[in-house]
DNA sequence: CGATTCTTTGAAAACAGTCAATCTGTGTGG
DNA sequence: CCACACAGATTGACTGTTTTCAAAGAATCG
């Protein structure tokens, strides 16, 4: 529902009612199910999408039946292909509903026009996109610097609430390893125990 | 030099020529030997460096001798840690140079400054992150998904000049390899031939 | 030239992936 | 309420890849 972004954005950026009213205007909500899609590799992303509830991912997946997920999205985050969303190029993602969830969307050229006059909109997206790079710079490195066991440490001590949401495979998805290789890892942690 | 600047900056961004006088006058120049630091981990990063000239370099040192590139930045490039000038904390990078270079850089303040009052300014700064953002998320999943020879080949594909340029041993820590693993896949790529 | 940096190679060990089977818990339909 | 299907997690045996360590061969710079 739109109440939940609503509470949501008053925290985050200074917006009066004026302006949360125009978002409110412009805004798509939906229910979505379990494994419901929003986007679809080769699609177009059309949407920028806020959680209210629930939790979405979004995951290329190869050729076989290989899958990586890219981003977890509870509530109260968003989601969406930037670059696909921004350019209108065909997406290599796929986002899907984890669990049943609320979200609220808006399309590319309404988030256009409430950046353009809500100033404090626009400088909300931008610290989203800043700290969306510092993110991605953060986790490449630790992709190509950590060991899969160190990885996995990490990502508990960063989403200790995920592991308790998210089945350990698309851990081991996100993560870049398969669910056999993180299985063995959780057992001799619990072994040195 | 200020001048390639000038030319680069006027193809990118829209500015009169009274904004690119206002960019150089808080300019700083510097010429750079090469190995030559800009930023040490631990510092807080104080600028935004431009490159006109020559080839630097960004990369995380770990307690051990492994050093992770996290980005080259060639002539008419830009290069910074994003967090730690953005946020003031101290920076887990390093940046030096590669080449003897020629530098252009800016502090924060007139950074703010500047993109504050020059509109197309702001633009291309705001494009600049978001590619910034879509070529780490890119890169990250190259890095969960693909093996050690795809992504060196993706690597050639991308930047074919830099393989001319940058030593062996620096691609491989790129990718999150070993250089030893790095001169193997070389090998085997050659004797398929 | 001499020193340093860079690249390659070999052999052994560590690590991660694959394939196949089993085990667990959950939820659904009969 | 039970039986069964299904998704998730684990395990074993095996294979393949990558790292590590040590050494030596090229290339480059001053």
């Amino acid at each position: 529902m739109f109440s939940g972004f609503e509470t949501y954005i008053k925290e985050q950026a200074n917006l009066n009612d004026h302006e949360v009213q125009l978002m409110r205007s412009m805004a798509v909500e939906r229910s979505l199910r379990r494994r419901e899609f929003l986007l679809q590799q080769g699609q177009v992303c059309r949407y920028k999408i806020f959680i209210t509830k629930g939790l979405l991912r979004a995951y290329s997946a190869g050729g076989d039946g290989s899958e990586h997920i890219v981003q977890f999205s509870p509530e109260n985050s968003w989601i969406t292909d930037p670059e696909s969303l921004d350019k209108g190029s065909p997406s290599n993602s796929n986002i899907d509903a984890l669990e049943p969830s609320e979200v609220v969307l808006w399309t590319k050229k309404d988030l256009h026009y409430l950046a353009a006059n809500i100033p404090g909109l626009k400088a909300y997206f931008d610290k989203l996109i800043s700290r969306s790079s510092y993110m991605f710079r953060q986790r490449l490195l630790s992709a190509i610097s950590l060991t899969a066991e160190e990885k996995y440490e990490e990502f508990i001590k960063k989403f200790p609430h995920l592991l308790e949401r998210v089945p350990l495979h698309m851990v081991a998805s996100y993560l870049g390893v398969t669910r056999e290789t993180l299985s063995r890892i959780r057992r001799t942690q619990l072994i040195r125990k």
